[in-house]
DNA sequence: GTCTATATCAAGATAGAC
DNA sequence: GTCTATCTTGATATAGAC
């Protein structure tokens, strides 16, 4: 059983939760494992029957954001049965992922990296690939229908890149949801006129 | 006098410096003040006779990344005469600042927002506002030109966000030097094959 | 301006009762 | 499985000599 990503125990993956959300918010080094106790309604010292250390738990958080969203992004693909559709569930996926309620996971997946150490890196990489080589597949496909340039591995990189720093300046409460930033980072990309909804 | 941006005290500067490579090797969290003490010769307590706190240095290394690039920016842009010119020196003059030598000061500015109090960030946010400004002066005369799309806010935000995460995956050691670089990722946005040297 | 020495505090983690 | 209590460490910052 992959015990970085999955995780049938109720009170681990609330604590893992409410981690990501701390994590997020505070930063990694700034949560105190008496936060994350107060949180869920434990005692600090609690926490350590269920996680062996501060960093196992960072590394569950970032395990759930990058598996939970390469599940959503797969799920998406597979509804879509052409390079532009394929496109728009790249955007979609990751913006909601990074930007929806109650998403800090992947979110402390991409900014907190400094914080592992060099022992857990390799599976959270593994875990990171797997999404990545989603992705290049789908720019690859639509450089091959001429819907973007043919440097593909470059453009993985700089939307990954774009999208990612959404989460420094946009704000769900905001005129603009979620759904629609999506459509007018594709547009942009694809140098339309963002459409209206669809 | 800008005591956030100018420094006329070497010692000061010299720390300065050595705070911005160890912020960004370490993060600024797990940095020490007995590390930053080491990187310039003195014992820890030392320090505070040329800061007041820890968090002053980071301040201070922030300060100089952003109004350092921003000075670098406004000297490029001077000597380009169009929209395309400008444009190329956009990305030339970030890239370089945020991934040359001895360029940690950007880089720190832009991934340890965190660490920086309420108190600081208005006096950081300012300097950052008249970078964007720059920025987003540059490609409105690129729209105007027809180089780029209309919706230019959104897409100063996406190139910055593009630019920004080159930190996470370019080593300048590689194939690629920055400048290559600048031109490639410019020439993803103008949907040009990119040139070979200019 | 830099040193030595240390005050002060809070962090992660452990032990053993329940 | 969770609690209380505490161990141990290492952090920022200060005081006062030089």
């Amino acid at each position: 059983m992959n015990n970085l990503a999955h995780d049938h125990n109720n009170r681990r993956m609330e604590l893992v939760l409410a981690a990501a959300s701390l994590f997020r918010d505070l930063g990694y080094e700034r949560t105190t494992v008496r936060d994350l106790g107060n949180a869920v309604g434990l005692q600090s010292g609690s926490l350590f029957y269920h996680f062996r250390s501060k960093e196992e738990i960072l590394v569950a958080v970032m395990a759930l954001g990058i598996t939970r969203t390469t599940e959503q992004l797969e799920a998406a693909l597979s509804c879509a049965d052409n390079p532009r559709d394929k496109l728009a569930a790249l955007f979609r996926v990751h913006l909601n992922s990074l930007l929806g309620e109650n998403q800090a996971a992947l979110e402390v997946m991409l900014y907190e990296w400094r914080s592992v150490s060099a022992a857990a890196r390799p599976g959270l990489v593994v875990l990171r690939d797997r999404y990545e080589a989603l992705w290049q597949t789908v720019l690859d496909e639509a450089a091959a229908a001429g819907l973007v340039g043919s440097d593909t591995r470059l453009l993985r990189r700089t939307l990954l890149g774009s999208l990612h720093w959404t989460v420094q300046w946009f704000h769900p409460e905001g005129e603009m949801d979620v759904d629609r930033l999506a459509d007018r980072m594709l547009a942009l990309l694809l140098r339309e006129e963002p459409s209206s909804t669809c």
